[in-house]
DNA sequence: TTCGTTATCGTGGTGATCCCTGAACGAAAG
DNA sequence: CTTTCGTTCAGGGATCACCACGATAACGAA
């Protein structure tokens, strides 16, 4: 009776038999996956008509399976299940070309109808997104982000974002404490910040240092 | 036939589903709850054996509910399931006197035999909770953290964590900014820190503040 | 070759941060 | 009652962070 088929790709194997249990009604679960490869792999193999997709894998992100599956030239639609809210993961993910963005706290037995109507073409997104979602070309816009950075700044950003001061840094890198404000002068125009501890907020919240603990 | 009868604690429906799936040959599934009140609720009325735990809930934490059921004088063992490895999670959750600390990533099939592990009195911990719980003690010791500062120190850090400078807290909380400095001075000794910069990262870190961005 | 970018280093300056010393008051603990 | 602790405040000095403005050199693209 062609029921949908789709792909469950998520590296929590309960969450993958929770999401299974709840879409086993109206889909056929073809494949399941818990990485980056092994999702390409099974997806480029099964040509399902969906994929249901972890934001953060190990070995990459869901953006990483979207543009392996793609260049295989495999064609199916994405729906993004994340943990997270956070704006950049979404952005991410949209640039990546997906059909839906679904929040895990916030769906159980509506899981079946929200991929449905990712399938059928309309874009589902939870209501966490949705807000944001109408501003997103300002938040692409302004984010004046650390790609923009040349190597030597980004080297700078992370020893400061330790908690470095430019004398130390400058230590570090040998090079004079003038150099180290030189980049740091820089930095703050690329990015719009003011000062070295807005500097180490945004690059906390986008990853590029990773909080010394755990 | 007297299955152990357990209650799932767990803010996604999803991953909810997951677990009873792997659960339900061995145990009893007899509540799930997704905050901490309901979850509470669900386990003093229904004195279970043993509670599967997630560490992060809305309105709380897993702490939360394991001293909510305490003080209701139910017993019952407590397995925590997360998706954190973090180190400071884990202790909070050890502290509070959990039974077993599982990670989410590590586990599929195995889940019951851990489940039933804990019940029977000894702790089962994922690999990547294992390696550290070695020096935990170390971890805990060595942690010169804020619970050691005092409350106007503490209201303190949370401005200057935020990118107060030393002025605009002491406008903030009406003192001189000499009283700032002052305490910014305690604060460094008490955390071992030397500037108002790792300070910032310390707090970040540990969840004292939670970068204003987003 | 000229231009833009990157990386390097300077002078000079202002305000913020940090350290040291010292002190006063009240509350809690001994 | 004495001691300790938390909170408040101050002077003075050393260092740091940041800004404005400028300079040299290397490299690659236009």
């Amino acid at each position: 009776m062609s029921k949908p088929r789709i792909v469950l790709v998520d590296d929590h194997e309960i969450l993958r038999a929770g999401a299974a249990k709840y879409l086993a009604e109206r889909f056929d679960v073809v494949a399941e996956a818990g990485d980056v490869a092994e999702a390409v792999a099974a997806i480029v193999s099964t040509e399902p008509d969906g994929v249901l997709l972890d934001v953060h894998l190990p070995s990459g992100s869901g953006a990483d399976v979207v543009s392996g599956v793609r260049a295989a030239n495999v064609d199916c639609r994405f729906v993004c299940l994340s943990v997270s809210a956070d704006k950049r993961d979404v952005v991410k993910m949209l640039q990546a070309g997906v059909d839906g963005y679904l929040v895990k706290s916030t769906l159980g037995d509506r899981l079946p109808d929200l991929v449905a109507e990712a399938l059928d073409g309309s874009m589902p997104v939870s209501p966490q997104i949705a807000g944001f979602l109408l501003d997103i070309d300002d938040a692409v816009a302004q984010e004046p982000s650390i790609e923009q950075l040349s190597p030597r700044e980004r080297e700078v950003v992370e020893y400061i974002a330790r908690g470095y001061s430019y004398r130390k840094t400058a230590e570090t890198m040998f090079v004079s404490v003038k150099t180290v404000e030189t980049h740091m002068s820089h930095i703050f125009d690329k990015l719009g910040v003011a000062s070295r501890h807005e500097l180490a907020i945004r690059a906390f919240e986008s990853g590029l240092v990773d909080g010394g603990a755990s």
